[in-house]
DNA sequence: TATCATTTTTACCGTTTGGTCAAATATCTT
DNA sequence: AAGATATTTGACCAAACGGTAAAAATGATA
C-alpha cells in the first residue's frame, strides 16, 4: 500500500533506508541548501529546490513531508559543524595556541561552508524559531564550559582581563561576517562576485586583533 | 481625478505634502520596519504592514505603489543612519578617542536601532538587490577615505601594522553583532527576551579588544 | 454650504505557492 | 518472470498573496 511505504520512508529516521532514498535526501538537501542560503526560508520555493535537485515537486514531498522539514533537517545537520571549531579547544593549551587556531578554524568554516553560515544567520535573524532550543540549551552549556576554560587562563594572568563569553561572541562576529557580510566585503573592497582572495588578510587581521593584546605571546606560555 | 490625485502623491518626492500624506506615509513605514525587520522582505506580507499600521491594505497601496517600493524607501532612509557613525572619524583626532568613539558609536546604533539594523543585515544576506550601487560607490569611497586616515596613523607609528578596511569590517561585525544575533547573545547568556543589558559588558569587550594592542595608550597620542 | 480634490473602503482578480491524490512506472525479491 | 514494494509523475486544489478598480467618504476651499 502506498501509504505504508511513504510512512515508511519519513518515519523511520535512522537504519532502513533504500539506496534510492539516501541519495535523492541529499540530493534534496543540497539543493535546499542552495536555494534556501540565497534566498531564505520565505524566499525559497518548493518549486525552486525541486528544479535545482532535478526532481518534480511530489516526489520531493515525497522524501519530506512539507518545506519546514527540510529546513529543519539542513539546521540539524547544521549544528554540529557549527559546533565542531569550538568543541576542540582543549583547557591544557596555552591562550595564543588555542584561540588562534580556534579563529582559523571558524574562518577556514567560513570559506568553506558559507551556505551553511548564511543558513545559520538567516535562522538567527529571523529569532531562532527551529534552533531556539539548542542555543538555550547544548550551545549555552558548551560556552559556559569553554568560557570557564578561558577565564581560568585569565585568572592565571595569561590572559588580558575580558568576558570570555564575549570574546566568543566577538570571534564568531568576525569570522562569521566574511561569510554572511561576503557581499558586502567584496563590494568595498572592489573584487568580484567570486573572489575569496580576501581571506589571507582577514586572517592577518583577525590574529593581530585578537592575539595583539588581549592574548600576547610572552604573558601566555 | 482619482489617478492624478494618486499620481501627485506618489510622483513628488520632496515638497508637496498633505498633512495627511506625511502621516500615513511614517506610519507605514513604521510598520513596515517591524515586520520587514522580523520576517525579512519576503515572510513579510502587505496585510500584515497595514494591519501593523492600522490601514487597509488598498490604502497602503495608495501611498506606496508596491511592497518593494517600501522596502526600498526603508532602506534609503537606512543608509544615511548606516554611515553617520563612520563619516564623524576625523583625521586629526587621536587613534583612541577615535576609534574607541566609534566603537561607542556603532554600539549605540545597535541598541537604539536594532530593526534597522536588522533590516540592513538581511538585505545584505540576499545578495544586496536593492543597496549593491550604495556598497559599490558611497560605501566603498568612504571606506577609502577613512581607510586613508588610519593608514596614516599606522605609518607613524601610533597605530599596529593592519589593513585598515579590515579593522573596519571588525568594528561593523563585532557591532552589529548584538543586534542581528541578539536572540543568540541572549540565549547564550540566558536572558530574557527584552533584556539588553549586555551592551555594558559588550563595551567593555570591544574596547579591551580594539584598544588593547591594536592601539594601545602610550603609542597613540 | 457647494465644490472639488484627497483619502478610504469594499469587492474583486490573477498568480504563486505549499501541498494532495491517484495513477503510472521503475525497482527489488523470490 | 511474477508479484510486491518503492518511486515518480501529471493533474489538481485551496489558501495566501500582491495588486487593481471604482465607488464612497472625508477633508479642504471658496
Amino acid at each position: 500500500m502506498t501509504g505504508n511505504a511513504k510512512l515508511r520512508a519519513v518515519e523511520k529516521p535512522a537504519g532502513g533506508k533504500t539506496r534510492i532514498q539516501k541519495e535523492n535526501e541529499t540530493r534534496i538537501l543540497r539543493a535546499a541548501l542552495d536555494i534556501f542560503s540565497e534566498s531564505g526560508f520565505h524566499g525559497a520555493t518548493l518549486d525552486r529546490i525541486a528544479s535545482q535537485a532535478s526532481m518534480s515537486k511530489p516526489n520531493l514531498l515525497y522524501y519530506f513531508r512539507n518545506k519546514e522539514e527540510i529546513h529543519v533537517a539542513l539546521l540539524t545537520d547544521l549544528l554540529d559543524v557549527w559546533l565542531a571549531p569550538l568543541r576542540e579547544i582543549r583547557p591544557d593549551g596555552n591562550p595564543v595556541d588555542e584561540i588562534g587556531s580556534y579563529i582559523r578554524r571558524k574562518l577556514d568554516s567560513s570559506r568553506s561552508f558559507p551556505r551553511e553560515s548564511r543558513l545559520f544567520a538567516n535562522e538567527i535573524l529571523a529569532g531562532a524559531p527551529h534552533i531556539g532550543d539548542f542555543l538555550q540549551t547544548e550551545l549555552r552549556q558548551l560556552v559556559e564550559e569553554k568560557a570557564a576554560i578561558l577565564q581560568g587562563w585569565i585568572d592565571d594572568g595569561r590572559m588580558a582581563s575580558c568576558d570570555p563569553r564575549h570574546l566568543l561572541f566577538a570571534i564568531w562576529s568576525t569570522t562569521q561576517h566574511y561569510a554572511d557580510f561576503s557581499v558586502q566585503v567584496r563590494h568595498v573592497l572592489g573584487l568580484g562576485p567570486g573572489d575569496k582572495s580576501y581571506y589571507d588578510e582577514a586572517t592577518n587581521m583577525l590574529e593581530t586583533l585578537f592575539l595583539g593584546q588581549l592574548i600576547s605571546p610572552e604573558n601566555s606560555g
